[in-house]
RNA sequence: GCGGGUAUGGCGGAAUUGGCAGACGCGCAGGAUUUAGGUUCCUGUGGCUAUACCGUGUGGGUUCAAGUCCCACUACCCGCACCA
């Protein structure tokens, strides 16, 4: 019977619905094993095929860790809170919550045509009450401990959104969603502190198993850095405060420079000479946005305070105080002291504001032609007082303690990290559960009063004054103070899609619960997440985030772990087939080509011509406009699901980006067809192994264990390649085969099921054991090792395994290409190693 | 500019501690089955001026032995980007 990929998936798939083998118990004796997807958002396009190369990888590791006895939690659920949703019913005038319920539901039927072995009593959605409740209880906790507050503070405006984004949304300058550019606004917003766990967030990937692209790129985005705070005084008495990492610079600083945002700029304006001048550049620095910021960086611009200047206080040296936008009002202190001798930026700056330039480390070219900035012990102290004479490595603690000591200066740690601007003025997302009273200031609701539920409006448009739709349901604005019992008015900004995603994996372990966000219980029987699996993408926003909340719940005694996540790992990016590229079409599409032009290099020359680069160049993004996108139900429509699980396992290294290819999805469903052909009857026999395959189904047992924890899933099904071609060789037993289905089964769950079915075998292959192999019975009798002489591979020679070295040695020189090399010569060294032989050889000395 | 990564046949990609480079798959070529196409099966497949020689981005080095280790480069990809 031919293999019958439809009725078959869909037999297991309801059997599967029924029997709920996939369901996790708290509290089981068995060693619990918790693996976890990033869930996905669901988008109204459906799943892409993007989704199942993490999914199916995760599936297959946990499916493999069931067989081995765990008590597995994979569990999936809905990220649905956010703008696409909005965006989308806006356009079609319906409801958001209808459109995610449509898009939850076929992103449902989609992960079960896929046969992923989820727990489908777990499903959470993040835009359910009796979730969000528990998001807003969060924020309240967090409000409480004082790590929630409301902040006027210069934010990312998308200007199409009408919306503000966090600094991890912003990507070169524009929105990471829409790609209309960012400007700098300010607003009140609410803002959480993250930036209080910033340390932490680094000294804790200690003790996590992250890859380490992972936990650079955090360190990087935290970015830790350390120096001094200088107090310098203007000469209006009032005290300007700078960070810098330098200083043992401080003889140097010629100049300060102020970010235009500065409030000093305020307090001084009646003694501002150039006052027009300094507005006029204020305002001009606050209309661009951050793409033209970045764009204009080549050149330095700015404006010099006239009337006010500044003292250094290491030599009482009167020095100019400029404003320009290359000092960010959001990092340090807003303010620098400009050392144009030994940093690249001010050097610049000074240059063409004509400002001195005074070298006060020595070892560099000559500053007045590029500034010196070596950090290390290449650079002595000079013009600099006592600091004369020291290298910058013991001049910058020297520096820092005297500044101490004389009360104008500490030692100081300054992170990038920003507090993460926690509003959005939209309308579907999580309400902030807060209440503004003219007499009590914010007061938060009662957590009885939780989850305070989202109201219907009539439209979900933003308005124009970027204010959230829901400003505009006075009914549900006007509120009365729980604190004092007067009128007040409900907070209608929403909370960022981010919230509902920041402890998702905590509501796997216990989702129905109404009493608390998970029972004591569950959360000490799952925590931590063994291994999660996501995108890069989500390394600085959804990964950093939720360590930062799973941290704070831990301190407030919520959580067991100090960290969510004891294993971290990343996928490769699915890219689309290059529909301009020969080399990339179907056999189908060439041949129409080569029909269309006479012959395949007037094809190839056509497409070039036509394309130019594009033309050889195979790799690209799926998108609509190039028409190379892959739809996953035309996949399983086609192939069948087993073999899309497959070959998205095996078309890669999983870490790398990978391009889909039409015509290697075949050569999966050609493996699979021979497994069915293979096994569809019943083999009679017992279930031992077969002698003739014996030491291949253990070397595969092996390799393919090792590699699906190595997540090598590519390797893995090679193994399995390489094991179904030796039984092509040799007839296999029943046993061999029941090895083969076992290995196959994480892969190719639902062929592998009717298979085990047909065979016989007990129970299911999905609940079986995973098999056993024995390293003393992988080896063959006798081995093959290559023979070198003088480097060279020349011969092989056959011995057997327990051959000592002089055997081997004896079996390698009998060899006649050996000896007829070895004429004349005479042999120096000898190297035997397991696998090869090594003669070095050189002329006979009575042969010359 | 800073940080991270990658480079191997026509293509995707394999190669413990240095130990027969190219596993496995695609594609391609030839053959069998078929009225034909498709499917399936078998054989072959790094290059070449072929018993030899050359081959893992480039140039050096260490070693009996280098894709793997060391030094110096080049190209491409990703992240951050005036962070004082």
């Amino acid at each position: 019977m031919k293999y019958d990929y439809a009725a078959i998936e869909k037999k297991w798939q309801a059997v599967w619905e029924r029997e709920k083998p996939f369901r996790a118990e708290t509290g089981s004796d068995k060693p619990k094993f918790y693996g976890l997807i990033e869930f996905p958002y669901p988008s109204a396009a459906g799943l892409h095929v993007g989704h199942p190369r993490p999914f199916t990888a995760m599936d297959v590791v946990t499916r493999k860790k069931r067989m081995e006895g765990y008590n597995v939690l994979f569990p999936i659920g809905f990220d649905a809170f956010g703008l696409p949703t909005e965006n989308f019913a806006i356009k079609n005038h319906v409801h958001p919550a209808k459109v995610t319920k449509d898009n939850i539901a076929n992103f449902t039927r989609q992960l079960k045509m896929l046969g992923f072995g989820f727990d489908w009593d777990r499903v959470v959605d993040t835009t359910d009450p009796e979730y969000y409740k528990w998001t807003q209880w969060i924020f309240l906790q967090l409000w409480k401990k004082g790590l929630a507050y409301k902040a006027t503070v210069p934010v990312n405006w998308c200007t199409s959104c009408k919306c503000v984004l966090a600094n991890e949304e912003v990507v070169e300058g524009v929105c990471e969603r829409c790609g209309s550019p960012v400007i700098r606004k300010e607003k009140s917003q609410w803002m959480l502190k993250i930036t209080e766990y910033a340390q932490r967030l680094i000294d804790d990937l200690n003790d996590v198993d992250f890859i380490d692209r992972v936990k650079t790129q955090q360190i990087n985005w935290i970015g830790r850095s350390t120096g001094a705070e200088v107090t310098f005084k203007a000469t209006t008495g009032d005290e300007i405060v700078v960070f810098t990492t330098r200083p043992d610079t401080l003889f140097g600083a010629t100049y300060m420079v102020l970010s235009p945002e500065h409030a000093l700029i305020k307090k001084w304006a009646p003694l501002l000479q150039n006052l027009d001048e300094v507005t006029a550049y204020q305002r001009l620095a606050a209309s661009k946005s951050d793409m033209e910021r970045t764009e204009l960086s080549k050149e330095k611009t700015g404006v010099k305070l006239a009337g006010v200047a500044a003292i250094n206080p290491v030599n009482g040296r009167e020095i100019p105080i400029f404003i320009s936008d290359y000092v960010l009002a959001t990092y340090g202190t807003g303010a620098i002291m400009a050392v144009p001798a030994h940093d690249d930026r001010d050097w610049e700056f000074a240059k063409k504001f004509g400002c001195e330039i005074i070298e006060v480390v020595s070892g560099g070219e000559d500053v007045q032609k590029a500034a010196f900035t070596a950090k290390d012990e290449t650079g002595i102290l000079v013009n600099s007082d006592f600091l004369n004479g020291l290298t910058v490595k013991d001049a910058i603690p020297a520096m820092t303690k005297w500044l101490e000591e004389k009360g104008i200066g500490k030692a100081k740690v300054n992170f990038k990290l920003r507090d993460w601007v926690f509003s959005r003025q939209r309308y579907w997302g999580e309400p902030i559960p807060m209440v503004w009273c003219d007499h009590c200031g914010w007061v938060p609701l009662p957590e009885s009063e939780l989850p305070l539920r989202l109201p219907d409006v009539e439209s979900y448009e933003p308005t124009d004054d970027g204010e959230s739709p829901l400003s505009k349901m006075t009914d549900w604005v006007n509120t009365t103070c729980p604190h004092c019992g007067g009128p007040a008015k409900r907070e209608t900004d929403t909370m960022p899609q981010w919230a509902g995603s920041s402890w998702y994996f905590l509501r796997y372990m216990d989702p129905h619960n109404p009493d608390a966000l998970a029972s004591k219980e569950a959360l000490d029987y799952w925590s931590p997440v063994d291994w999660y699996n996501g995108g890069m993408e989500h390394t600085t926003l959804h990964l950093l985030y939720s360590r930062f909340w799973h941290k704070f719940l831990y301190d407030i005694g919520v959580v067991p772990t100090k960290e969510p996540y004891a294993k971290r790992t990343s996928h490769g990016m699915i890219l689309g087939q290059n529909p301009r590229c020969f080399d990339c079409m179907t056999k189908e599409q060439q041949t129409a080509l080569v029909d269309e032009f006479g012959s395949e290099d007037a094809a190839r020359a056509h497409l070039v011509e036509q394309y130019g680069e594009m033309a050889s160049h195979p790799i690209v993004k799926m998108s609509k406009s190039l028409g190379n996108v892959v739809n996953p139900d035309d996949i399983v429509r086609d192939y069948g699901a087993d073999t899309l699980r497959l070959y998205i396992m095996f078309i890669g290294d999983f870490e790398k980006a990978a391009a889909w290819s039409d015509n290697a999805v075949k050569g999966c469903k050609r493996f699979l067809d021979r497994v069915w052909t293979l096994a569809e009857n019943r083999i009679d026999g017992d279930e031992t192994y077969s002698h003739a395959n014996e030491a291949a189904v253990h070397r595969a047992i092996k390799k393919v264990g090792e590699d699906i924890e190595a997540m090598k899933f590519n390797t893995a099904i090679a193994a399995m390649m390489t094991l179904m071609n030796t039984f092509g060789e040799h007839a296999p037993s029943r046993g061999d085969v029941k090895a083969l289905l076992l290995l196959l089964s994480p892969f190719a769950p639902h062929m592998v099921e009717e298979l085990w079915e047909r065979q016989g075998f007990a129970g299911y292959a999905s609940t079986s054991p995973w098999p056993q192999y024995d390293e003393s019975k992988m080896v063959e009798a006798e081995k093959e090792i290559a023979i070198q002489i003088n480097g060279k591979v020349r011969a092989t020679a056959v011995v057997p395994l327990e051959a000592d070295d002089d055997a081997v040695l004896s079996v390698v020189l009998s060899q006649e290409k050996v000896a007829r090399a070895l004429e004349g010569m005479e042999l120096v060294r000898t190297i035997v190693k397991p696998k090869m032989v090594s003669l070095v050889v050189k002329p006979a000395a009575n042969n010359k």
